[in-house]
DNA sequence: TTGTAGGCGTTATCAT
DNA sequence: ATGATAACGCCTACAA
């Protein structure tokens, strides 16, 4: 016997009074009389009235829906991310749509098109391992509708964007593996095409540089973070005449693979050679081997910046009716956690 | 300089026709000229024109938006979960909507509700394991919003639920440590109130009753999920006169608390004790004690099953007005997975 | 203080 | 073959 969710119509029928007076004494207009808003107040509460935010958006051409794209919401960092954009969401009265794109660009493209028709009023998104066109997300700027990049962010300039500084993060981490007594410092990096990547090298590159060291690309690998291609990264630098030290993977979880690797080859992990890794993910903590050095990159609190930042776009837009708006770029710090 | 989405009032104006001619057009409608409808799917085209999804929804009273309630989505077995309901859904063409009940009633209320204001065409939700009144659930009943429940699963008759049989599972890693030589085999449970923690319960008492042992409650411990309370019922454990032989640990994560703890007290992982687990997440692979048996749950079948489930339920309403629909459970095998 | 009317984007139903 | 109109739920300017 199920009925339909009772609206304004149905409530100024049953009290003889018009759906305007009954819109007013629900949101306590000043117009109204005092009786009529008891009235109203009081049968809405019984019949469970619950305003249809589906049509207030509509009539606002709002939705209050966010889209947020990720890669894989299984990787602990992501959890995290979207658990700090859903908080804020929350507060603010705003609801997320969630979409993943499973790291490829063509899964990206559908997600970001069926968040278009459902006219989300803001995307945010970390981008695909392997997104570097950036068309099917610029095409939201031409109707205004707002872009934040977090971690996974474009090489555009003028966009939204979330990030941390991974080559101030890089640098760190080598400079403590040197201080440390690191001399042959690996790095297993990701797809080139990402930003990220580069980020890593450069930092890479310029902590090398800073021990007065020279770089040696032999040291340099890069996986497509399949347990298959970081197998063969470490592959490749436990059969160099000179192998590493230490090795810096691209994250947890290529750092999982990789240690898991060394270890079949009776590496002695975090002895013969020290681990590092980015993203300090609690559930290394559990893990045989966690990295002996990580990069924190507070995930939760780039997510809670994201939609932050998208609040205040949102903001911004509905006074400023078209101005330009300043994209907004945050650097979030990191921090070096060892153990 | 953003504009806003074309709509078909745009193109009708541009092309000087009707707007329910442009409709017709986009539509493929057979009531059309071949020439109105060619210009028209033209200009679209060219304008880039996307069916504005909130409007039609609207208009029949759909969203096309399923609500996704779960307790922590950073726990691997829920975002595989999710994984499966988003697989499903994009098939269908309907939509996620995200919330964490973060395992607070409250919490759960809350997003429940705001998933009602946005009028989602169904529910699917994973209990928060405190939620033992589900008015809050039951409200949608009325209104003939379909509520699926998936994995953490009420106590209700006359719902529709996707589960595993943990009875049986229960039972099957009982006699399977029993087979291994296992005399004394704990429990630790989860909350009493949960539906899961009773089923566990049952099997772990007919698993024992079946090797023609007796029962000893000594043995059965509780956990509200948090490492403190692992570990106090590990150490009650520990502590008995005749200590176990055998673990079995509610799910994954407790898991890894408990082995945390027993290692701290040199207890050899696997020898002196073995553990057995609920789950069977792939993240357990590269934790330092992996579970020697685990009743793998898949939690990716589950979410597509509840999807599908939900679709079903959805069309059956389409056609079927006012029948009473039969509530559905589907029960998901499990599997015992050794290593 | 209260009612009426129009409009948001779309489509189904009539009418032309 | 095409156009006009009404309707979905809500809000708001305007009218009474």
């Amino acid at each position: 016997m199920g009925i339909q969710l009772p609206t304004i119509k149905q409530i100024a029928k049953q009290l003889n009074v018009s759906a305007s007076a009954v819109s007013r004494a629900l949101a306590d207009h000043p117009r109204i009389g005092l009786g009529t808003k008891e009235r109203v107040k009081k049968l809405a509460e019984e019949l469970g009235y619950e305003p249809n935010a589906q049509a207030i958006f509509f009539k606002q051409k709002k939705t209050h829906i966010i889209g947020v794209v990720l890669p894989f919401i299984r990787e602990e960092f992501f959890s995290q991310a979207i658990s700090g954009i859903e908080t804020v969401a929350l507060d603010h009265n705003y609801t997320i749509l969630f979409g993943q794109s499973y790291d490829e660009v063509e899964k990206e493209k559908n997600v970001v098109e069926t968040m278009k028709k459902q006219r989300v009023d803001g995307l945010i998104i970390s981008l695909s391992k392997n997104t570097n066109n950036y068309e099917h997300l610029e095409a939201f700027n031409k109707y205004k509708i707002p872009v934040v990049y977090f971690d996974r962010v474009p090489e555009l300039t003028d966009t939204n964007k979330v990030q941390t500084d991974l080559f101030k993060g890089t640098v760190d981490i080598v400079n403590w593996l040197s201080t440390n007594g690191c001399r042959r410092i690996a790095l297993i990096n990701g797809p080139e095409k990402m930003a990220a990547s580069a980020d890593r090298l450069k930092g890479y590159m310029q902590g090398i540089l800073k021990q007065k060291r020279k770089i040696d690309m032999q040291l340099v690998e890069a996986t497509d973070f399949s347990k298959e291609r970081t197998y063969a990264a470490m592959n490749s630098l436990l059969a160099l005449k000179n192998p590493p030290d230490a090795v810096i993977s691209f994250n947890d979880y290529v750092h999982m693979d990789a240690v898991q690797y060394a270890k079949q080859k009776k590496i002695k992990i975090n002895k013969d050679i020290l681990f590092a890794s980015y993203a300090n993910l609690p559930i290394t903590d559990y893990t045989s081997h966690p990295p002996r050095v990580s990069l924190e990159q507070y995930p939760f609190m780039q997510g809670e910046k994201a939609m932050q930042m998208m609040i205040e776009i949102l903001n911004q837009n509905k006074t400023d009716n078209d101005s330009k708006i300043n994209s907004k770029n945050e650097i979030i710090p990191t921090t070096v956690v060892t153990r």
